[in-house]
RNA sequence: GCCCCCGUAGCUCAACAGGAUAGAGCAGCGGAUUUCUAAUCCGCAGGUUGGGGGUUCGAGUCCCUCCGGGGGCGCCA
């Protein structure tokens, strides 16, 4: 058995096309919908009602005993038959959801967080965090093959810059604090921590220390906020299939492959300071540029064409000075993914990455069009968070040390309800997030609501059981019970809403059913699924409120509807990374 | 100046690919408790979807334009 929303699209996939299937707003239209007469309307020179009464026809048959079917202008609704409901609701009691989808969708790498490790995981990262793992997970349940990865940016002048900091509050007479130096309480901590470390560096003095050993002892720091930053994240509840070091990238093969194929593709040029195009040829190799740690075009930037691929200006890849730029060893980080053999690779982005968007685009269009790469990328830029108190916005000021991290969030209101939080509105809007809601045990928090209504059902559970009374199958659904039922039914139907179109469509192709070819934006929707579960648990507190279950006449049936209730809010608890309480408090 | 996101009920937000009468929650008002957790439930009221124009059988949704809020525009990351 494939529940009620996955044998609907299968029977109109077969029997019409891939079609688009609703929620119907209004029950009196019955439980799902399809708009597709008025899409077909155009094409077969045919109104919209003619189209409906014929595909009613059609689908009667095979719908038989399942749904009902009806034409209702342009619309053709379906009903869920009460038989067929009953025989769903006894299936999803049995805690069905995990079977559901085969495992072998397409490969997709979810990026997201990626924090810098000079300092500790804040408000943003655990939207990011949020949306991206729950993105993950998601994906997972439906049958892709996903992964969710960090990229650690332990290399390069920041990290120079994080070990000269640790430095400087270990001897503040003698090394200065850099331009741009660290500063937080955390900084001095690790001053205090890494001394054996330091010793031989502070024995060299300001001066002796060359940017290297700065940079390496800088590294030796950042793993240590990596593993602080990593422990945040399992408070947190995030789970990686891997992190990757940029430390690596560099010292891979991969700048040098960036170098290779860009230059094969007359991507490549110098410009000098103006940031004209200057007449020097370009070295065979990446290496070449340098003599040991000498830059040889000391003056010429060297630049990528992104305009070639939609940027508005073409991009640094090397400054003037020999340095490298971000860009540039990120390039061959995504070049690395890209290798890897994914289908869909995605980034999640903080706001502040709005500008950087367009220059990745254009540099995975070149290395797709000059390896004969077939992989959809596409980034997600999340909104900002602002947090509220008291009625008011708490204003952050790193200068003055008053900045709220991922761990103050966590300890103060709890994971669940951050991770539930973060996930109530739409990835890419502005989200305020209301402390002092967030830690109210009362119905107006969400979280705490959807979590009762499981907590509720458990112990419903052990109650019958004290009781003797057990569950029992389903044969009619009476009063208040449809609606719990049916609810119950749309629990895939969000799934696949929380999915960007295109992404929805490859579960259909998936499983061998006729699917659209659909381009487009990515565009997850993790909050719609959040709706759901909030609906869920309001229908079945309705439910139970108004409806005596142990003891009444149908107590075995309204055992077996909890018990269908139970497996579909832990399930979709589970995939917020929100947990499923069995009692409240 | 250019680019991106946002603008829907007093507040916070939904509206799924352009489809049916724009929906929730909170706040407000009125009710329900010898409980299988009232940590809950039921009811009432609340709208010119920022303004204007256009495309369409049909627009909160697409296009143009204006207004307002946020973010980004570096040889920083």
């Amino acid at each position: 058995m494939k529940g009620a929303y996955r044998e609907l699209e299968e029977a109109l996939r077969e029997n019409v096309g891939p079609v688009v299937v609703d929620r119907t707003q209004n029950p009196k239209f019955g439980d799902f919908s399809t708009n597709a007469p008025f899409k077909m309307a155009r094409e077969r020179r045919q109104p919209p009602p003619v189209i409906a009464q014929e595909l009613t026809e059609r689908l009667r048959p095979v719908l038989e005993g399942r749904f009902s079917v009806a034409a209702a202008g342009g619309y053709v609704n379906f009903r869920m038959e009460e038989e067929a409901l009953a025989g769903w609701t006894n299936w999803a009691a049995g805690d069905p959801w995990p079977e559901v989808f085969p495992k072998s969708g397409p490969k997709v790498l979810v990026e997201f967080i990626s924090a810098n490790p000079t300092g500790p995981l804040n408000v943003a990262n655990a939207r990011a965090g949020a949306i991206g793992d729950s993105i993950v997970r998601i994906l997972k349940f439906l049958g892709f093959r996903a992964e969710g990865e960090y990229y650690v940016n332990d290399a390069g002048r920041q990290i120079a810059n994080l070990g000269l900091s640790v430095l400087h509050f270990m001897k503040p007479d003698t090394f200065p604090l850099p331009k741009d130096g660290y500063r937080g309480e955390y900084v001095k901590e690790l001053a205090r921590e890494f001394v054996p470390e330091a010793t031989p560096l502070l024995a060299k003095g300001p001066e002796g220390i060359t940017l290297r050993e700065a940079e390496e002892f800088g590294r030796k720091v950042a793993h240590h906020i990596l593993k602080l930053q990593k422990e945040s994240l399992k408070r947190y509840g995030i789970e990686y299939a891997r992190f990757v070091m940029e430390s690596e990238i560099r010292g891979s093969d991969y700048p040098e492959r960036v170098y290779s194929i860009l230059k094969g593709a007359g991507l490549l040029y110098f410009a000098d300071a103006d940031g004209n195009e200057a007449n020097v040829p370009l070295p065979e190799t990446f290496g070449e540029l340098y003599e040991g740690d000498r830059y040889r075009y000391e003056g010429y930037a060297l630049l990528f064409r992104a305009t070639r691929y939609g940027d508005d200006k073409d991009r640094v890849m090397v400054r003037s000075n020999g340095e490298p730029t971000y860009f540039f060893w990120d390039s061959a980080y995504h070049l690395h993914k890209l290798d890897r053999g994914y289908d869909y690779l995605i980034d999640i982005f903080g706001p502040d990455h709005h500008g950087y968007v367009p220059r990745m685009k254009a540099v995975m269009g070149a290395f797709m069009e000059a390896t004969g790469t077939n992989a959809v990328y596409d980034v997600i830029i999340h909104g900002q968070v602002n947090l509220y108190e008291g009625g008011e916005r708490v204003r952050m000021s790193k200068r003055e040390g008053r900045i709220y991290t991922l761990d103050d969030l966590v300890a103060d209101v709890g994971k669940d309800a951050v991770r539930f939080f973060m996930l109530l509105r739409a990835p890419q809007t502005e989200l305020n997030f209301d402390l002092d809601l967030a830690r109210k045990a009362v119905k107006e928090n969400p979280v705490f609501y959807t979590q009762y209504a499981h907590a509720r059902i458990m112990s419903l559970l052990d109650y019958a059981k004290a009781n003797g009374v057990e569950g029992k199958p389903i044969k009619d659904l009476p009063g208040e019970e449809r609606g719990v039922a049916a609810l119950v039914q749309y629990f895939p139907y969000y799934l696949l809403k929380a999915l960007p179109i295109r992404l929805r469509e490859e579960v259909w192709r998936g499983l061998n059913l006729p699917y659209a070819n659909v381009e487009g934006k990515m565009d997850f929707s993790p909050n719609l699924l959040v709706d759901y579960l909030i609906e869920l648990a309001h229908t079945y507190h309705s439910f139970y409120q108004n409806n005596r279950i142990v003891g009444s006449d149908r107590q075995g049936e309204r055992i077996t509807l909890s018990r269908a209730v139970l497996y579909t809010v832990r399930y979709g608890l589970n995939l917020l990374g929100v947990s499923a309480p069995e009692r409240m408090g």
